[in-house]
DNA sequence: AATTGTGAACCTCTTCACAGCT
DNA sequence: AGCTGTGAAGAGGTTCACAATT
C-alpha cells in the first residue's frame, strides 16, 4: 500500500468527527468546503486527503456523511475493536480509563498492569491491576494489540522492550522520551509538555 | 522574528529533555550527532534547528551540555514561570494537575475552573475549584497566561470564546474539536484519541 | 451552477555535502 | 582529525486551477 503521511490520516480523524457530528444534527450531505471551513484546513486539502483512497463525492453536490463517516472509520480501522493494555496506572494511566473517546472509537480497555505492589491487585473500573512482572503472560492471555505506556520517563524504555517482545506492534507513548524499538514497531508520541512548551516559546517570542 | 517551524520548537523541546538527562549524568560536551542519535533524528537536523537560533557549538568538538540546556531553554521561554489556568476538573484536567513535568517546566497550575456545582468550591491538591461564570473576574486575578481546556466536545468552543474574550493568547486544547479563535491567539491541539487512531490505521492497513 | 478529482506549480522542510574552525 | 554551520539539492506536502461530472 502507498505511504499515506501522517499529516492525513490525522485529518481522516478529524473529518471522522465533524461527519460525526453533522451526522448527529441529521444533515445529509456536505461540501469539501464546508468540511475545511469546520476543520480549520482548506478544501483542496479535503479533497486531496480522500484521493488517496479513492473517489467518495459526486461533482456538483458534495458527499454523502453517512457514507463518508463510514468510508473513513473504515480506512481508519475504527469499524473494529481493538484490545488496549495500560502500563503505569498514575495519573495519566487512570484518565485514560475513563476517557470516553477511546471507547466510543472501538479502544477497549482490556488490561491494567504497574509495578507498584500497593497498586497491583486493586481495581479500577472493574479492571484488576496486574503486575508488570508477568506483563508477557497478561498481554497475549488478553490478546493486546495496542500498548499505552504511561510510566516514568526512566521505566519506559524497558516497558517497551518487554511489550516489543511479547510481539506488540503498536505502542502509545506518554513518556517523555524517545523509545528505541524493533522495525515494523510503531510508536506515537504524546506529550503534552511539549505543547505546552511551544505555547511558551509562542509566547515568549510574539 | 523569522518564522520558525512547529517542528523545530518541538524537536527543541526533545533536546532539551536530553541535554537535562545528559546533565544530569555528569557528561559535558555532546556531538549533534550523538543528540541525534538519542532522539531519533538525523544530526544535520539537529545543527539546521539550533542554526536558526544561532551558533552554539565548536567545530571538532561539538556542545557545552549545560550551556546548550540553558540556550534551549532560553528560547522556548522554559527559563520563566507561567501561569496556568485549567478549565475542566475532569479526568483530564484532574492528571495534569499532578504532572510532574508541568511543574518542572515552569508551568505552574494557579487556577481551576469548571462549571458542575458539584466541584466548585472543592479543593484539589490546595487549590479550589472556582466557577466558570466568573471566568474572566479569576483569569484577570491570578494572573493566567495560558488557558487548558479540558471540557467536553460541545463546551470547548464556548469556553475558548470566553477565555480569549479575557485576554488569553495561548490555549492548550484537549477537546476533540477544531476551536475558532481570534488572530493572534495560538491553539495547540492534544487529542489522544487521534494518535490511537492512527495506531489502528497501522495495524489495519499494515 | 456547483462541486469534485487531480496534474502541475509551489512552497516548506529535510538531507546532503563540504568549506571552515578548533 | 573531528565536528560544526550552511548553501544547495532533494523530498514531501499543500495549494492552485481547471477539466470533468452531476
Amino acid at each position: 500500500m502507498k505511504k499515506i503521511s501522517d499529516s492525513t490520516i490525522n485529518r481522516l480523524s478529524k473529518y471522522f468527527r465533524t461527519l460525526e457530528r453533522l451526522k448527529a444534527k441529521h444533515i445529509e450531505t456536505i461540501s469539501s468546503d464546508e468540511i475545511a471551513e469546520i476543520d480549520g484546513v482548506t478544501s483542496a486539502q479535503v479533497r486531496k486527503d480522500l484521493s488517496f483512497f479513492g473517489t467518495f463525492g459526486k461533482r456538483g453536490l458534495g458527499y454523502n456523511i453517512e457514507d463518508l463517516k463510514n468510508i473513513i472509520g473504515k480506512i481508519l480501522g475504527l469499524n473494529k475493536q481493538w484490545n488496549v493494555g495500560i502500563i503505569g496506572v498514575g495519573n495519566i494511566g487512570m484518565a485514560l480509563i475513563d476517557y470516553a473517546e477511546f471507547k466510543k472509537r472501538g479502544f477497549q480497555i482490556k488490561l491494567l498492569l504497574d509495578s507498584d505492589e500497593n497498586k497491583i491487585g486493586k481495581h479500577v473500573k472493574n479492571l484488576e491491576i496486574k503486575s508488570f512482572s508477568e506483563a508477557i503472560t497478561h498481554l497475549k492471555k488478553e490478546n493486546i494489540q495496542i500498548v499505552v505506556i504511561a510510566v516514568p520517563a526512566s521505566a519506559a524504555q524497558n516497558v517497551a522492550d518487554v511489550v516489543t517482545s511479547a510481539g506488540i506492534g503498536a505502542v502509545l507513548n506518554f513518556a517523555p522520551l524517545n523509545l528505541k524499538t524493533p522495525d515494523g514497531v510503531m510508536v506515537k508520541n504524546e506529550n503534552m509538555s511539549i505543547e505546552l512548551e511551544a505555547l511558551s516559546y509562542f509566547l515568549t517570542n510574539k
